[in-house]
DNA sequence: AAGTAAATAGAGGTGTACCTCTTAATACAA
DNA sequence: TTGTATTAAGAGGTACACCTCTATTTACTT
């Protein structure tokens, strides 16, 4: 990164600080930018009927097999309320299947059904065509910085939020 | 940048891939940050008992003055029955005031009261920090072209999810 | 002036995303 | 082994963030 390109960056910057102060806050850039995915993940998706956390927890099920509801809340990054509510939703389309474990019984499990399984390989294509929309006006050869940003920020802040997710096993 | 910083980056990045493959999905990275800017906000702010988006609420009717709730909606990018479920509850602590417009009867006006606008002010600092840990992990000289590809990306796709925000006057 | 379209707001519904309090079961420790 | 701590899950509460449907008022059009 030259001097030249920095100040052009900076310029472009305070101009765009200028049509709104929003736009220097990260924080509202941050939350503009979740209600823009999820709509173009609904856009996509519509005909599923899918939201993008119930699309994160099947593929995490379909991923890792059979888990219990704190697993699950750990793998997606979930708070274990907020998946406890998800989980009925879907059990209730038949898209997962619940049993109690027999060496634990405090334990729920759960596990992808064959319908679910179908569903997330259904939705496959269109699901990344949603992801890759949300970053695709970002010039090609910044795309991958600026990915690694957006990891360095959620790796490094991992313990905030109350819904800390798991880097040590492969996740989706 | 050049080609070797280039490769450092894809090295990086595939190696962050290789921890977690949700770690490759835009929309989940985005949703994470979006919970961990929220629980930074949460943690500085917590002795106000009030959220980022009755704080941009409250900023933006002190900037622009008295307005109806379909204006609040463009100026802070948030859906408007979203909007008339934040308002009520602001108006109960006696943040805002509410009245009925004298010029055309299907609008009520909403309007920060004194309350409201010393909390807002006693709140600044506190607010700042938030944002400013929320990217404070990227280096420094990184951290403004960070800002420019999340501006790029939410004024790119001000028309999706239903909430645009007005670009055209200076917001909070 | 009368009829239709548009705008503003409200009501009611769904789905995250967090919280606290409670209950049941397991693990640990004196 | 008996009491204590921990863990998993559930119940109930608050706050976004969207949706559709409806009612009222205003604007537009013939």
């Amino acid at each position: 990164m030259n001097t030249t390109q920095d100040d052009e960056i900076k310029t472009e910057l305070s101009l765009a600080f200028d049509r709104s102060t929003l736009l220097s806050r990260p924080g509202f850039l941050i939350r503009r930018l979740h209600q823009i995915h999820c709509g173009l993940f609904l856009e996509e998706t519509r005909e599923f009927n899918i939201t993008p956390v119930q699309y994160s927890l099947m593929t995490a099920l379909n991923r890792h097999g059979e888990m219990d509801q704190k697993s699950v809340s750990l793998k997606i990054g979930l708070e274990r309320t907020s998946v406890a509510e998800v989980i009925p939703r879907l059990e209730s389309r038949g898209l997962l299947q619940r049993r109690q474990s027999t060496e634990d019984r405090r334990v729920k499990l759960v596990k992808l059904s064959r319908k679910g399984l179908y569903l997330i390989k259904k939705m496959e294509e269109r699901v990344q065509r949603a992801h890759d929309r949300t970053i695709d006006k970002i010039p090609q050869d910044q795309r991958a910085l600026f990915m690694l940003q957006l990891i360095r920020l959620v790796e490094a802040n991992n313990d905030v939020g109350c819904a800390p997710f798991s880097l040590e096993c492969t996740d989706d």
